[in-house]
DNA sequence: CACGATTATATCGTGCACGATATATATGGC
DNA sequence: GCCATATATATCGTGCACGATATAATCGTG
């Protein structure tokens, strides 16, 4: 059997996941952020304690090949400090620094942007994201 | 207003667009292929005439940055033939090999192999593709 | 307490993906 | 026919994203 690339859930996916980042785009471009970046600072600010590299790859499913560059440039834009635990110095907490926090005020508006591009209303939305999420977890289960 | 990466749509399309492609992994090295070339190729099969890489673009939503270097090396794989148009020398005609037409028996089990790994059932992945379609075209369009 | 096994992060190589730009060809108005 | 403009593809630089591997610290078992 062969479909064409419209006729398949992981294309509608693929496509999607691209279209969100285009929307997310201009916003985060006022930030100086990518979609990547964003996700990480969002995690980042809802989290109690400084998180571990590990902590934060569970969290956004990145692998530390991904994060240890992507939180060095968060590092080298001001945003983040990594410090190695002084209890096991094999682990690195990540920290916002004040331009970290900071920077949560001055993305406040996104969400309610993106929302509105969506086209849905709150209970479609919720509703797709929960089918979409169980999507990817029986994904990376089975 | 701030999310957890967790309650937000877009990290739900992001995260399981990521799984979807770790499902294809298996399959698809088998085939000494990657994901975006699997769409590319999807896309070939199903064509009548030889695409522009234009054609193709529009069909799979990649710019000609993206696609001249993943066609290149679908050429240098031996699964595709590039040729400049003889009555439009800018325009590049994308034809499949022999090879490239074979492989596709070689990947007729793959769509099956997907379907399964979703844990749907037909009516309800063809539902999930459709409203994760539509969302994409909003989002494309605003 | 020594040493092999495990864990945490980092590095490397390959391949997307995009925006900005370059190059080459074609088109249209004069 | 000539030149400005438009179009098609290609190139470049940056930043994901992963698998494989390296490095360093800790743990467990003897």
């Amino acid at each position: 059997m062969t479909l064409r690339p419209a006729d398949m859930l992981c294309f509608a996916l693929y496509s999607a996941a691209q279209a969100m980042q285009q929307a997310y785009r201009p916003l985060l471009d006022a930030l100086g952020l990518t979609y990547p970046q964003y996700i990480v600072l969002s995690a980042l600010w809802a989290a109690e304690d400084p998180p571990r590299v590990s902590d934060i790859g569970r969290e956004v499913g990145l692998e530390s090949s991904t994060l240890t560059p992507l939180l060095k440039r968060l590092e080298a834009a001001g945003l983040v400090a990594r410090q190695r635990d002084a209890r096991d110095e094999r682990q690195v907490r990540i920290r916002l620094t004040e331009a970290g926090r900071a920077l949560q005020a001055r993305a406040a508006h996104v969400p309610g942007c993106i929302f509105e591009k969506t086209g849905l209303d709150e209970a479609a939305l919720v509703a797709l994201r929960d089918e979409v999420a169980a999507l990817g977890q029986r994904l990376r289960a089975g």
